[in-house]
DNA sequence: TTTAATTACGTAAACGTTTTCGGATAAAAT
DNA sequence: ATTTTATCCGAAAACGTTTACGTAATTAAA
């Protein structure tokens, strides 16, 4: 009974068209106060809500936009959502959010399914396995999309991010201020943007200060992570560095238990620092030194821009939005 | 030109009806095997896919599941959410997430806004802020919905939990057998059954091994981070307790900074173990005993519960899913 | 006073599906 | 030869909106 409230009932109830009933809750021009007003408060009284489906259809709005993320779990992603939920929120939409899990096949998967008019524009953080650049190229001609931290330099397409190779060097040369010299680096995200400019930053710091750059400090990202365990236990056996530049969050654990297992101290035996948005930073044994990068201001970042596309404002804008990264020194570098 | 593929597009080129082709896509019975072959042919030629709004018109389905919880950046939820998602996916259903901030009011809006057909059904996790179940005893007669994690016991609807009280006993019992005796009792989610049960869990081990249950040994929750911090602190400057049983992850850091910035040493001062899906517990330091839940097998069995309820199989089952956390032992304990 | 403009509302088509019902053909049963 | 049944397909309505267009009533301009 009560179910089926929808535009005809109300139109019946007040005596009037369900094109005026239609209007009058879109705020229409044509509509006059009084029946605006006498359709709200019936509207309200019998708890109606339009139906998305009929609307969406008719309008090609479905007031929903979609995010893809390699992970919520990661502590980046969960704030960045965070930031888009706020704005989303603002502008009233709804936001879908998908996990690829870094597998390149279920984003583009994922990604299509959402091309039939499922949601009204995308914001997304690419995977880091593969580089699918045509397949981006094609894609943003056909969905308003934005891209935040792990984009694709080369398209035409607005992208957020941080200012990866800047904060890179700045931290390498914290390692160098404390007297490092042979400085490690984890290697990770290295088919995507954000990922060789934390690297490029590193080694031009290197050669800024006079250190050479050695190819077998530099140790690769696997997605196994007793891989990772192991690899980094044969890096400091073989090469002995006195610092660990982690580009990621994921070798955080691996290289503390490498540590501890060798006998290792921090940061008496080795510094550490890495890239994360970890809430529990402070808390590891010893607390670590981390470049964080503002996730929830980039997630808001990447809305705000996107419902600016879709409301057709600022298209001439620049459309690369690069923000700051902070670098928080703790007793993992220990000065 | 080639965006514009529908139903009718495929039926013009086919020479057949439209209801000819939307049959065979749906692999109807009434078709023949040939025709069906040369739509799902065309169909793939041509990058069909169907309009979701238009379908979920008629049909009343929407192939999306809401997900409602209090936040995606908690440990718990986040793994849950994965374990909901690969169920979803098996289904190819979509997935709509929502966070309520521990919000009451923003929940039952983001509840309320889901109600006119935008999904199928929902999973909630309900905010800890206030006792709602007059609003949830209606809500689940209008829409499939199942609990996890933080449910209503009164409802006649599908839950899935976990053995608060047992585990919580057992913890206890751990710290008893580790030889505490002045066991504060850190206390989250008081409104809900999880909390109370966890603390009944406490209380009644206390009492099975003939200690005294002592209520100025107990610390309620603050949403703000400084005045739990303070509160530890108050609590072992007044009490002094040799143990601390956290039945949230979100005392962990304001107790080890309470015992840091005291000079207590974990765990020979004070022992102390916590619910929690922190990854990190192991590099705390030192590393935390933790009672962890089951979060992904639990969004698993949500979600293929909700999905039974949409398929209208095995509506008979027990509405009420238990499942097993388990304790691990970590340096926090020190036993 | 006539004409033009403005305001307020209604009619009906459209969005792209799904589904009910019925019909045509051919095979099987009588 | 007639009836029944099975198989395959089409016509058309329906889902609940939005919106282009038309029109009557009122007001402003001529």
């Amino acid at each position: 009974m009560a179910g089926e409230v929808n535009i005809k009932r109300l139109a019946q109830e007040l005596n009037i068209s369900i094109a005026t009933v239609s209007k009058a809750l879109n705020d229409s021009y044509e509509i006059s106060l009084k029946t605006k007003n006498r359709v709200l408060s019936l509207a309200k009284e019998l708890n109606y809500t339009p139906n998305p489906a009929a609307s969406n259809l008719r309008s090609n709005k479905t007031k929903t936009i979609a995010v893809i993320v390699p992970d919520v779990a990661n502590n980046f992603f969960s704030l960045a959502i965070k930031g888009i939920e706020e704005i989303a929120r603002k502008y009233g939409h709804h936001v879908l959010i998908y996990q690829t899990h870094e597998d390149a096949e279920m984003e583009k998967s994922f990604t299509n399914s959402l091309l039939n008019g499922r949601v009204d524009g995308i914001l997304t953080s690419v995977s880091s396995n593969e580089y699918n650049s045509d397949y981006y190229r094609d894609l943003v001609k056909k969905v308003p999309l934005v891209f935040f931290d792990r984009v694709y330099e080369s398209l035409d397409a607005f992208k957020i991010t941080t200012d990866d190779y800047q904060i890179s060097f700045k931290a390498t040369e914290h390692f160098i201020e404390c007297g490092c010299q042979n400085i490690a680096f984890l290697y990770g995200l290295g088919k995507l943007p954000a990922g060789t400019a934390r690297f490029t930053g590193y080694k031009d710091a290197l050669i800024a200060h006079g250190i050479n750059f050695r190819e077998e400090l530099v140790l690769d990202y696997s997605e196994d992570e007793e891989v990772n365990f192991a690899n980094i236990k044969t890096l400091f056996k073989k090469h002995k560095p006195d610092a660990l530049f982690s580009s990621i969050e994921e070798f955080i654990i691996p290289a503390y238990m490498a540590c501890a297992e060798l006998k290792f101290s921090i940061p008496g035996d080795v510094k550490i620092l890495s890239f994360s948005n970890m809430s529990s930073a402070k808390l590891l044994n010893p607390s670590l030194t981390t470049i964080t990068q503002p996730a929830f201001e980039i997630g808001n970042e990447a809305a705000k821009c996107l419902f600016k596309i879709l409301n057709k404002k600022g298209m001439d804008d620049d459309k690369d939005i690069v923000l700051k990264s902070v670098l928080i020194k703790r007793a993992s570098t220990g000065c």
